[in-house]
DNA sequence: TTACTGCCGATTTTCGAAATAATCAAAACC
DNA sequence: GGTTTTGATTATTTCGAAAATCGGCAGTAA
C-alpha cells in the first residue's frame, strides 16, 4: 500500500513521555520531586489530560510512583532499591542468556556483531567520553539487547527491558563523578565471544559479574546522593551515562 | 489522627480500571476485541480522560495492548503466550520460594498458615464448586502472596503478581469447562508443609509442577479458544475460576 | 495544652467539546 | 480490470474549564 513510512507519526503523548523518561533518567527531574501538573504543563506545554498519559505510563515503568489522589513523584532511589534491581536484573538476564544461546541461529550472530561493531565504531569517533552520548547509550542499550534477542521470550524480553532502563538511570548517576569504565569494553567483547561460542556457563557469569560491578561502582561513587529515608537529594543537571 | 478508616477512598479511575480487568479476566471483554472509546464509555459511565487513563494501566498490566494511534485492544490470548508466561512465572516463582525460605520469619511462617486457613475455610463453605467464586479467587491468591511474601524483594514481588494476573485470565478459560480441580487442594497443603519446613528444592519442584499442570489443563480443555493467528474467538460470558 | 471540627486556598481529577488522524468506499485514472 | 486518488465518515487524541479532593489553619471545646 502506500503506506511508505511514517517515522514523524509520534503522537504528543508518547512525545512527552520519551521526553519525560530522558528527563528522569538524567536525573533532570530530580529522584522524590513532587511532579506538579501546573509546572509540568508549562515545561512540556501540554495540556493535563496528555500529562496524565505520559505520567501513567511512566509509572508502568517505575520511574514515576503514584501517590493515591496526591499526584505524581519521581521515583526515589535507594540503595536497597538499586541492590534489589540488581539481583532481579542477573535472575533475568542470566535466563534470557541461556535461552537465546539454545535457541539461537547464525541471523542471531550476525545481529550481536553488527550491534557490537556499531557501538565500537562510536566509540572510537567519541573518544574518551564517549559513555557521557545519549546517541552511545542507546547503542549499547541496543548491543546488550542483541545478545538476548533470540531468547525467544517476549514476556522475558519485556521485563529485561524495563529492568534495563530503569537501572540506567542508576548508572547515570554514577558515570557523571568517576569516567573511568574502560573495563567495559573489554567485558563487552569478551561476552559476545562467550556467548556466540555458546559457553552458556561462561556467559552467564560475565553478565552477571559486568552487572554487579556496575552496581558496586554506582555505590561506591555515586551512594551519598541516595535518599536514606524517601526524599530525594539535590542534584546537579547533567547528562551523562555510565557504560556496563 | 483522626484518619481511621477511608475504604471508599477510591478515585473513579481506579474504580474503572478495577471492573475493566475484572471484564477482561472473566472474559466479558473478549480476547482480540477492539476497545472502541464510544462504547466503553455507556457501559462504564465514564469519560473519554478517565477511561484512557484506565486503559493507559491496563496496558502497562499487559492485559490490552495498545495500537498506536489506532485504539486499544483486549490483549489477544494464545498457545504461545500461555506457554511462555508460563516459562517466565516458573522462573520467577522458584526465586521468590528461595529467597522467602532463606529469609522468612515466625511471622511469615503464620501468615502463611492463616492464608492458608482462610482459603480452606472457604472452600468448605463453598462447597465442590468453590473455584466458581470470585471470593475465593481472592484468597487463593493471596495464599500464594502470603508463601513468597517474605522474599524481600519487592522487585520480583511486583513482576510475580503481574504475571500471576495474566496467567488468571487463562486459568479461568478453562475453569468453565473442567471443574475438576480438586487435586489442587492437596497440592496447596503440600507446597505449604515444604515451604514452612524450608525444604527449598521440594517445594520449588511443587510450586514448579503446580503451575504447569494447570496450563497443561487450560491447554487440554481450552486451547480451542485460542486465536491461532491473533484475532479472538468468541467467548461466552462468566466468572468462574480455575484453582492453581 | 490537646483534640476535634469546619472552612479556605492549592492541587488533582474528571468532563465533554474541538482538533487530529485513520478508515472505508466510490470515483477517477492508468 | 486493477490501481490509485479523493472525500465522507468514524474513531482517537488533545484541550482547558469545571468539579472534587487534599492539607493546613483558625476557632471551639474539653
Amino acid at each position: 500500500m502506500g503506506n511508505t513510512l511514517k517515522p514523524a507519526g509520534e503522537t504528543r503523548a508518547g512525545d512527552v513521555l520519551a521526553r519525560m523518561r530522558s528527563d528522569i533518567i538524567s536525573c533532570a527531574l530530580k529522584p522524590g520531586t513532587k511532579l506538579r501538573f501546573e509546572t509540568l504543563r508549562e515545561l512540556y506545554e501540554v495540556s493535563f489530560s496528555t500529562l496524565r498519559e505520559a505520567l501513567s505510563r511512566l509509572v508502568a515503568e517505575g520511574l514515576v510512583v503514584a501517590e493515591g489522589q496526591r499526584g505524581f513523584l519521581v521515583a526515589p532511589v535507594s540503595l536497597f532499591d538499586l541492590n534489589d534491581l540488581t539481583d532481579v536484573r542477573v535472575l533475568v538476564e542470566r535466563q534470557c542468556i541461556k535461552l537465546a544461546i539454545e535457541r539461537g541461529d547464525d541471523r542471531w550472530e550476525a545481529d550481536i556483531m553488527a550491534a557490537f561493531h556499531r557501538m565500537d565504531r562510536l566509540q572510537s569517533r567519541l573518544g574518551a567520553s564517549y559513555y557521557l552520548s545519549d546517541e552511545w547509550a542507546t547503542l549499547h542499550s541496543a548491543f546488550h539487547l542483541s545478545l538476548v534477542a533470540a531468547c525467544g521470550s517476549p514476556n522475558l524480553l519485556e521485563i529485561r527491558q524495563k529492568l534495563f532502563e530503569r537501572a540506567h538511570r542508576y548508572r547515570r548517576m554514577s558515570s557523571q563523578f568517576r569516567p573511568q569504565w574502560r573495563a567495559k569494553d573489554v567485558e563487552h567483547k569478551m561476552i559476545m565471544d562467550r556467548v556466540i561460542a555458546r559457553d552458556t556457563a561462561t556467559a552467564q557469569d560475565l553478565v552477571d559479574r559486568h552487572i554487579r560491578e556496575t552496581t558496586e561502582n554506582v555505590i561506591a561513587h555515586a551512594s551519598h546522593l541516595f535518599a536514606q529515608g524517601g526524599a530525594g537529594d539535590p542534584f546537579k543537571r547533567s547528562d551523562p551515562v555510565a557504560a556496563e
